[in-house]
DNA sequence: AATAGAAACAACCGCCACACT
DNA sequence: TAGTGTGGCGGTTGTTTCTAT
């Protein structure tokens, strides 16, 4: 090895390899006693002849109770595949979105499962666009292109004021909940709660922007479970924000994070709203989705702060989001804008149906938003993915699909 | 039954970001 | 501010298991 030292130090004598039940007992019990401290001093302590770097990594991927080993679902590799699309190699932030799964696992499925069998199929496992059709964009991105761009950039930078968040909140845990118990004493019951697969994803709010009405008011609160650490803290409402408008129906969810997210997180608990944050967010909560915002129409606002408390606008990109019927509905008419950019803006003789609701322009128009939702229910019923997937699943293996 | 190649899985390696001193 | 330690992440490799011949 060259370079810094690290974790996996060079000492002579260090086992390596596959582990033995007997060390994964002994992983356990130190781990159940005194919990794993400082990894590189484990081993010692442990009495195992293993770098801390090579215990944690055990215990990350396979003894940590809260792992589900085993073949994976169709929803999961459904999910994998979609969040792929959207999310890249990033296989962390995939795994936050699959309880249970960890990221060298779902990395290890999709290297030797998913992206083979996309491959086969013809479709570039790194763009998800069939192959036949990478030179169709060779004038430049389409306006759909465009959008799917802001969308998926928008994602990756949640994800990572995610993890900043997570790593600040574990810090600040014990003095949080007391604040929030504080705060929130006033506040109704949650009307939903995140499960296990958050895996300590916590969001932020810059309240100054919330507005009167916001989506969710009869839900102020919601709980998270931190499976990593058995630590379960209130939930932090999201750093998009909502306005819903009694005029059009309209929802603009803006995104803006700065150094003021420590504020808002003291201001959250003293609002009585709830905000969307993103369209994952959407397909997350599809049950408070319905309950809400069917039927809404959505704008998506990308900012930057200019670091005197002003936005600067950078864009915006009107979306109308399909209603979500479940998890993976909503993420499947997104996929599928992702493979097939233009689909939603000529019409087909398949009974697929054309409207995204995004038009060339990138503007929602009326008859849009009228006929927005039973075109949804039937692109979303055609189920891009679970088709590709049932086709996949029963099909000969030498016969790839035609698109 | 033997064997080679493919597939699947587990683990390692190197880099990076961040916290701490 | 620089140096160091630590843990996380993604890419890659090594080993085992499966399958076809």
């Amino acid at each position: 090895m060259t370079g810094k030292s690290t974790l996996c130090c060079e000492k002579v004598g260090l086992k390596k390899g596959p582990w033995t039940p007997e060390e994964d007992q002994k992983l356990l019990a130190y781990i159940e006693e005194h919990g794993h401290g400082s990894w590189r001093a484990l081993p010692s302590k442990a009495g195992l002849q293993r770098c801390g770097k090579s215990c944690r990594l055990r215990w990350t991927n396979y003894l940590r109770p809260d792992i589900k080993r085993g073949k994976f679902s169709l929803q999961e590799e459904q999910t994998i595949i979609q969040l792929h699309a959207l999310l890249g190699n990033r296989w962390s932030a995939i795994a936050t979105h699959l309880p249970k799964r960890t990221d060298n696992e779902i990395k290890n499925y999709w290297n030797t499962h998913l992206k083979k069998r996309l491959a086969k199929m013809g479709i570039d496992p790194v763009t998800h666009k069939p192959k036949n059709a990478t030179l169709s964009s060779i004038d430049g991105p389409s306006k759909n292109e465009s959008n799917l761009s802001h969308m998926a950039q928008w994602e990756s930078a949640r994800l990572e004021a995610e993890a900043r968040l997570v790593r600040d909140s574990k810090l600040r845990s014990n003095s949080f909940q007391l604040q929030l118990q504080q705060l929130g004493s006033s506040s109704s019951s949650s009307a939903y709660q995140a499960g296990p697969n958050w895996h300590g994803t916590m969001w932020s709010s810059k309240s100054n922007k919330v507005v009167s009405g916001g989506l969710l008011d009869e839900s102020p609160t919601s709980t998270m479970t931190f499976s990593d650490q058995n630590l379960s803290l209130p939930a932090l409402t999201v750093g998009l924000i909502s306005d819903r408008t009694a005029s059009n129906n309209e929802v603009v969810v803006k995104e803006e994070r700065d150094e003021e997210e420590e504020e808002e997180l003291k201001s959250i608990g003293k609002s009585n709203h709830h905000f969307l944050r993103s369209a994952s967010d959407i397909a997350l909560f599809p049950d408070v989705y319905n309950q809400h915002l069917e039927g809404t129409k959505w704008r998506y606002e990308t900012s930057k702060s200019s670091g005197d408390g002003d936005d600067v606008p950078m864009d915006e990109v009107d979306v109308n989001l399909p209603p979500p019927a479940g998890n993976s509905n909503f993420i499947n008419g997104f996929t599928e804008l992702l493979i097939n950019p233009d689909h939603n803006s000529s019409s087909s003789s398949s009974d697929v149906g054309n409207g995204t609701g995004v038009d060339r322009d990138g503007e929602c128009t009326d008859d849009d938003d009228n006929n927005n939702n039973n075109r949804y229910e039937q692109e979303i019923s055609k189920d891009y993915w679970n088709n590709i997937l049932d086709l996949v699943n029963s099909s000969p293996s030498d016969s790839p699909p035609v698109f």
